[in-house]
RNA sequence: GCGCCUGUAGCUCAGUGGAUAGAGCGCUGCCCUCCGAAGGCAGAGGCCACAGGUUCAAGUCCUGUCAGGCGUACCA
């Protein structure tokens, strides 16, 4: 079913007003929709905007369509429009849809954690966006398959399990291991970056790693999937989880990579330098150089094979980005195995030492949900695939690109971090061991809750509902600083507070008589009521426009408003309180507007992977 | 140097070129003998970083300046 303002859209086309942009008027008073079409085409037309706008609306008018109230013209020249309240009826009590998207295949992969250390705030936003984006294309239709990309093989790992041997540590048994890589991993970097021969000892590990030696293999192996099972569990409690967890070792071994090398030697897309700070790696020419401050130059070519043999990150991202996983133009045959997972019924197609056949990968388009730091090596691994000769492919990967999340001077204090006064934020880092791990986090917050005499089932799901909304709220663009104090608040713009109005409204269906015929259009509705039922006409509106955008922050922040208008219509002293009314059409009619309330609240929030608690 | 992102209330953030710039927190007052006070109402608080430009109309678009962050690493 189209839409009141897809049908408003068509109704002003028809009418020569094909350009009218609508939007939402500043005041209530004046309609439900506006469109300043009269100012744009007073210049055009040489006559006064307003003379146009009463033109327009007498044209209107004599052809005015019963789901229109009303046509009416504002200075200068707005023309505004309200809808009739029983269109708005049908609308609001229309089960929200998005219109569907065809396509194939959208293989998108987010967390994608090292699993070389516990998860931190940084990663949540991740797993919250990349989630929520998974569940709003769903809706619109998509087929998504969601993979976490599993780093087993790179410096980060090679870096703590080369720490566990040269420290002699062994992760011990009282504490979690994901906690104790985290600082294992920040204490050996300082000794890495001053000692030149430590740092040989580590890459040769490294390199080990890439050839699946047996004996570090395995001690990789054994760490980075105590760790990753760690993981899982923590982005579990947001109700995050994965299709498919895609193992570089795997890519390694099923020599996509080495396909990779050789069709980006034979391309001539990369070459070896003999010559040059960059002798014997093989690099993407860009050519060009660039002065530092110092005076010294830095070539811009990008090293895809280090000048020791190892592959970057770049060099293994791209025989991902080519393999079956994902675009499967390079063919090598990559294996999964069944498990299950924490927190999901669904299994997990993982692909270390995968031994089956498994419906992953075979991706029309690809959106990888990466930090914008990212940005340039996405740019860099999309000119290689153009390169290849898959401009195409090139085309239908996508970058979601977010800020990253940083410390207030108070959170950053609180991890007992000496801050300046004049500091704005601090920025985390894994290398240095400063951040705010992703559990420490959620048990903060779920206290909060606790504190406020919540049961146990309810607290998880209003911790995941704080974490979530507080991701999700915040244009992913926006640099988010993180701050103890807001993070554990459960009042106000708060994802508690959207579960709060939902709840009251379950209570009031429960509490409300049954809700029969009622004559929605028997007596005119209070102003509260009518914005919200305006609200809930608009739901489906908001989704489209989200699904199109990809904006999962979008419905977070409409959800936030409907919230409000609910809550506004239920504090309304003219309304409440409704079980108590006695006219029967006006309490039905406004247990209605509840149950459609309550309904699309429970559908929104869960495209955010939000659950309400029945009882809070 | 070059590139990307961001400058909006004390703080954290919303804001489709359009009408009187919004929310939460914090601050000041109110409101539970009535549907869940994790709530609501009222108030104070803004040269929308700055300067030009485009436009009937600019927080929004363009140019420049300033400030902050990030990238431009044989780290991912």
């Amino acid at each position: 079913m189209s839409t009141l303002e897809t049908r408003l859209q068509a109704f002003l086309t028809e009418h020569g007003l094909a350009e009218a942009e609508l939007s939402t008027p500043p005041q209530a008073d004046f309609g439900d929709l506006a469109t300043a079409w009269p100012l744009k085409q007073a210049k055009l037309a040489k006559q006064l905007p307003l003379a146009i706008a009463e033109a327009k609306q007498l044209e209107l008018v004599a052809e005015q369509p019963a789901w229109l109230a009303e046509i009416s013209v504002t200075p200068p020249g707005f023309l505004n429009f309200r809808f009739a309240d029983h269109a708005l009826w049908k609308q609001a009590l229309t089960v929200p849809e998005p219109t569907q998207f065809t396509g194939g295949k959208i293989v998108l992969e987010h967390t994608s954690v090292n699993p070389n250390k516990a998860a931190h705030i940084g990663h949540v936003r991740n797993g919250v966006l990349g989630d929520s984006l998974a569940r709003l294309l769903r809706a619109a239709g998509r087929q998504v398959e969601v993979q976490n990309y599993i780093d087993d093989t790179g410096v980060q790992v090679a870096d703590v399990v080369f720490a566990e041997q040269f420290l002699g540590q062994e992760p011990p048994v009282d504490q979690r291991v994901d906690y104790w890589a985290w600082d294992i991993y920040s204490q050996i970097q300082p000794a890495l970056t001053e000692n030149e021969g430590l740092r040989h000892q580590r890459d040769e590990v490294m390199h080990l790693l890439e050839q699946r030696d047996p004996v570090w293999a395995a001690r990789a192996e054994k760490l980075s999937s105590a760790i990753l099972k760690r993981q899982l569990e923590t982005f579990a409690r947001l109700g995050i989880g994965y299709d498919a967890a895609v193992f570089e070792s795997s890519i390694l071994e099923a020599g996509l990579w080495r396909q990779t090398f050789e069709a980006l030697q034979n391309k001539g897309v990369i070459k070896q330098e003999t010559a040059g700070p960059n002798a014997g790696a093989w690099i993407i020419p860009f050519g060009g150089t660039m002065t530092l401050e110092d005076g010294s130059k830095k070539s811009l070519d990008k090293i895809i094979v280090k000048s020791n043999g190892t592959a970057t990150y770049l060099a293994k991202d791209l025989a991902y980005q080519l393999g079956p996983a994902k675009f499967g133009v390079i063919t090598a045959p990559l294996k999964y195995n069944q498990q299950s997972q924490p927190g999901s019924k669904n299994p997990l197609w993982s692909s270390l030492h995968g031994q089956s056949q498994a419906p992953v990968g075979g991706a029309e388009e690809t959106i990888t949900l990466i930090d914008q730091r990212q940005r340039y090596l996405r740019d860099v691994l999309r000119e290689a695939l153009s390169a290849l000769g898959y401009p195409v492919l090139a085309e239908h990967d996508q970058h979601f690109s977010y800020e990253v999340v940083s410390l207030s001077p108070a959170a950053a204090r609180d991890l007992g971090l000496d801050v300046a006064d004049a500091v704005q934020s601090v920025t985390m880092s894994g290398r240095k061991g400063i951040g705010i791990k992703a559990d420490d986090l959620f048990d903060r917050v779920r206290l909060a809750i606790v504190e406020r005499g919540t049961d146990a089932n309810a607290a998880d799901l209003l911790t995941r509902a704080a974490i979530r909304y507080t991701m999700l709220k915040v244009n992913p663009e926006t640099e988010l600083v993180f701050d103890f104090e807001e993070a554990t608040r459960t009042t106000g713009d708060t994802g508690v507070y959207l579960c709060y109005a939902a709840a009251r409204a379950q209570s009031l269906l429960k509490k409300g008589s049954k809700i029969e015929n009622a004559d929605l259009d028997s007596e005119p509705l209070e102003k509260t009521e009518r914005a919200l039922l305006l609200a809930l006409s608009r739901t489906t509106d908001v989704l489209n426009q989200a699904a199109l955008l990809r904006s999962p922050s979008l419905v977070a922040r409409y959800v936030y408003e409907l919230a409000g208008r609910f809550t506004n219509f239920y504090e309304d002293p003219l309304v409440g309180p409704i079980v108590r009314e006695t006219n029967a059409d006006i309490k039905n009619r406004r247990l209605q507007l509840v149950a459609a309330t309550y309904s699309q609240l429970i559908y929104l929030l869960d495209l955010l992977g939000i659950t309400v608690p029945s009882k809070m």
